[in-house]
DNA sequence: GTGAAAGCGCTAACAG
DNA sequence: CTGTTAGCGCTTTCAC
């Protein structure tokens, strides 16, 4: 570590104080052909003594690129994200690129402004779970002028547009494969619980909404007996059915299921025999509570690992398949 | 929305659409006084109209700052430190501040490599939950030339040196208290439970070791009989005593003590008539955990609140108190 | 091999 | 009120 830091040397100085050009230290510094051995090493050895470093600012300025990504998703309290951050992070660091980081806290508004802040940083390129929807907002992604890759959340556009580039789970198969082997369980009702997930188009449930789409697919083909829980007092609303037949809860996410979980031993129902839980996500803190949750594991790592690399693609001009698609596996444990 | 976005559009090309000059552009875009009603109106309309967007980066350039700083965590796998990141982000947003985020790993080199690239990015300040120490560290932390404050973990400098600013946590207190309180259940062994803590001064353990020697303050005086389990197979190595006499164990995070929890139920142990545990951070799964963990509240949005406002503060050139310290209160629960 | 100069987009200082 | 110019630190082009 060099010694002296408090004035930061450029490569102006450094000119001067070997006695040469700029482009010639340039062409030092940067490994660039055309400067003597000699003179090489004297300036490397110059500015090694002075502790320079590129100023990546100027750099980007020339350069047009930042080599930082923005990356914005709903919040850091559940989860499920601080997972998928980690791991982007982890990626982004390994190909050399900067995370920047923000929170859209679910909010439309909050995430365009966002966005707006980013464009100003100039980073080379966003990676969004998004909360917004619709085709204005399709338009919107299109035209910013530096690549989007999406996760989890699609954002449509009109009949025949090109899709944006997008990683997310092939939520389908494994509902209905769920779902299914539930219904095989002997249960007499099948009840899907999703707060938040409202109707109103305003915000992205793209993948919520294939999640019902592929539950209401299987219990109607079986005519089960079925409700959905899409409120955010869903604990007190459950709290009130009387249990009189056996019942199952599909849950979009752990945090929902374990909910449900204390709620019912409180009950002193017997799970699975009265009443059975199914999570999403698999998220870790799952070893530790008593009856263990069934669930369905969220390849979250690879979602932020594949993510990152759709985006780095695009970012570099190759031309990518704009869908990718992970698997979910379904963890049988004790709750159903 | 601005429909084009295409081709960035710049503070020239805008003077050249108006037919005026650079600076009254810069007047008129950045609220200067010195423009007359009509050009600004006439400037902001065009400005709006093309989807003009300062560019940050040339800003910086001119200016010398960025508005980011740089946060660096030891991972976020750890629910610690995404709660300590979600915090911190919210308040930096608060405040137009922008995180550039990146992971230690608790690596000391990574750490170093970290900071390096930061700097070359210009961040402002950095923002360290630090793995390095020793006066060397020290040195070149105060050299870098940004302000650098650090949470929960301290750098010290030789004696007599100026304190880098810290926000942190009084464990002393707090750790004093528990132990007094567990001793006082008429436990006759207490252990201290602290894998990965070890007493090679190779990593910052500071906030450890603080709890260390209050826990030891309290049992010597006491004449308790005590043990520490400080290496990473301490669930193998509890499980291997005899657990003759009612033992406490005072873990210094939650994760060990759920691990521990888990452990003495398989073990068929009496919780917390045979075997009391007790947690630190209070993290939020615990409510889904039986027995439910008594543990140390950790207030870890204040951490970050406060973190990120101290470094604001240094950054604005204010003279601040280098030492702040939080409070931490015992939850008592059902495990000890 | 090396030096000089222009320019990335913006701000600030100085003229008019 | 408005225009011109220099310069932030770096890269690139073109002379020598």
């Amino acid at each position: 570590m060099p010694i002296e830091r408090r004035t930061k040397v450029t490569l102006k100085d450094l000119a001067h104080l070997c006695g040469v050009s700029l482009g010639t230290i340039d062409r030092a510094i940067n490994d660039k052909p055309g400067v003597s051995k000699k003179t090489r090493e004297m300036i490397l050895r110059i500015a090694e003594e002075h502790g320079y470093r590129p100023n990546v600012i100027a750099q980007s300025l020339q350069s047009g690129k930042t080599f930082e990504i923005g990356l914005i998703v709903h919040d850091l309290n559940n989860r499920f994200f601080s997972l998928l951050v980690d791991s982007i992070q982890q990626t982004a660091w390994e190909h050399h690129y900067y995370i920047q980081l923000a929170v859209s806290l679910r909010d439309t508004t909050r995430e365009k402004e966002i966005i707006e802040h980013m464009l100003q940083r100039n980073v080379d390129g966003i990676l969004l779970f998004p909360t917004n929807v619709g085709e204005t907002f399709y338009e919107y992604l299109v035209n910013l002028g530096i690549p989007v890759t999406l996760m989890a959340n699609r954002v449509k556009g009109p009949p025949g547009s090109r899709p944006l580039p997008f990683i997310g789970l092939d939520n389908t198969t494994v509902v209905k494969q769920a779902v299914e082997q539930i219904i095989a369980q002997g249960y007499e009702v099948v009840n899907f619980v999703a707060p938040y997930f409202n109707t109103t188009n305003s915000h992205n449930y793209y993948e919520i909404d294939k999640r019902y789409q592929a539950f209401l697919s299987v219990v109607e083909v079986h005519t089960v007996e079925h409700h959905i829980f899409s409120c955010q007092q869903y604990r007190s609303e459950i709290a009130r059915l009387s249990f009189d037949k056996r019942t199952a809860f599909f849950c979009v996410s752990d945090i929902f299921a374990l909910e449900l979980l204390s709620l019912f031993t409180e009950m002193g129902l017997a799970i699975p025999d009265d009443v059975g839980v199914m999570g999403f996500d698999n998220i870790d803190v799952l070893k530790y509570v008593r009856p263990s949750l069934s669930t369905i594991n969220y390849p979250v790592s690879e979602l932020g690992k594949q993510g990152f690399e759709l985006l780095h693609s695009t970012i570099s001009g190759e031309r990518v398949n704009p869908k990718q698609m992970l698997e979910a596996q379904i963890i049988w444990r004790d709750s159903i």
